[in-house]
DNA sequence: TCTGACTTTGCAACCCGGTTGCATCAACTT
DNA sequence: AAGTTGATGCAACCGGGTTGCAAAGTCAGA
C-alpha cells in the first residue's frame, strides 16, 4: 500500500513526505473529485496551508488535475498514470446537481471545436451538469 | 438609446430603474464578458451590493448569462434577444490567455456528449482557452 | 393629495476559498 | 557538526461573493 503511494510520488518526482503520503492516500480513496475545504475536514488536525501547498505540488507535477465545475471551490482528482495533462489527456467532467459530486469521465474525450478565424486553441474545459447514476431514481 | 435599453428591460420584465439602465448600458457596450469587480471599477461611485443585485436580477430574468471561465471572478454577458437560457441556447465561450477577455462564441453550439449509463443531462459549460484574434501576432 | 405596501438602494459587516510571510523543523550534504 | 535546502505550521491577509438592515423611492388605492 504505502509502497504503491511512494511509487506514484516517485514517478512524478515528488518527495514522499508523511503529509504527502497521507494526502495521496485520501485522494486514491475517492471515486470523485475533492476540494481543499473537503480535504481540510478529512484531516481536521492538518494545516490548511500545508494541504494547499501539497495540492499545488501534486498539480505542478501532474499527479492530480484541477477541475473547475463552477459550483464552489476548485476540486482535484488523480491523473491517470499515463497523463501528461496535454490536450489529448483532457476529458469531460460531470457535476451531479443532487449530490454535488464531480466525476472524471476519463473515457469521454472532449469533442473538437472549430474556432473563429485567428483564434488559437490551447486548452478546453467541459463540465456537464445533471444527475449521476447514484442519484438517479 | 435609452428607449432601447428600457425596451430590453421591459421585454424581460425588469423595472427600469436608473441603476439598471446604467448597468445595462455598460453591458451593451462590451464586446466581451464582464465581471462584478470590473463593473465596480467602471462605476466607481456605485455600491457593490447594488451592482451585485442588479446582475442577479438581470440573470434571473435571462437578460444576461453567467460565464465561469475558471480564471477568477464570474463574468456576465448579454443574452441574445431570443435566448431562453435553455440547452439549445448554450454556446462555447473562449478565454484569451493573453488579454484575459472572455468571448461568447454564440455561433458555436456545444457538441453533444454521450454520457455513461444512468447519467442524465441538464446543462453543460464549455470554455476554450487560447489566444484571441486581437492578441494573435 | 395623502397613506401604506412594496421595491430598490446604500452601507456595513460578514463568510469563505485561496494565498502569502515568516519562523521553525526535518532531511540531506559537506 | 555545521550548513543548505525544502517542508511544515501558524497567523494574517486578500478578494469575490453575500446578507442584514435601515433609508429612500415607487406606486396604487383611499
Ligand atoms: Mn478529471
Ligand atoms: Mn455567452
Ligand atoms: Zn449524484
Ligand atoms: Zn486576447
Amino acid at each position: 500500500m504505502k509502497r504503491e503511494l511512494d511509487h506514484k510520488l516517485h514517478l512524478r518526482n515528488i518527495k514522499p513526505t508523511a503529509m504527502r503520503q497521507l494526502v495521496l492516500h485520501v485522494l486514491t480513496e475517492q471515486s470523485t473529485a475533492i476540494s481543499l475545504p473537503e480535504l481540510e475536514q478529512i484531516f481536521d488536525r492538518a494545516d490548511k496551508a500545508t494541504l494547499y501547498r501539497t495540492l499545488k505540488t501534486f498539480e505542478k507535477n501532474k499527479l492530480i488535475h484541477r477541475i473547475n465545475d463552477g459550483a464552489g471551490p476548485v476540486k482535484y482528482a488523480l491523473c491517470q498514470d499515463t497523463c501528461k495533462c496535454q490536450p489529448e489527456d483532457l476529458h469531460v467532467h460531470f457535476l451531479c446537481t443532487k449530490c454535488n459530486q464531480t466525476y472524471c469521465l476519463t473515457e469521454i474525450p472532449i469533442p473538437d471545436i472549430t474556432l473563429p478565424a485567428k483564434f488559437s486553441f490551447e486548452n478546453v474545459n467541459m463540465v456537464v451538469k445533471g444527475v449521476c447514476a447514484n442519484c438517479a431514481i
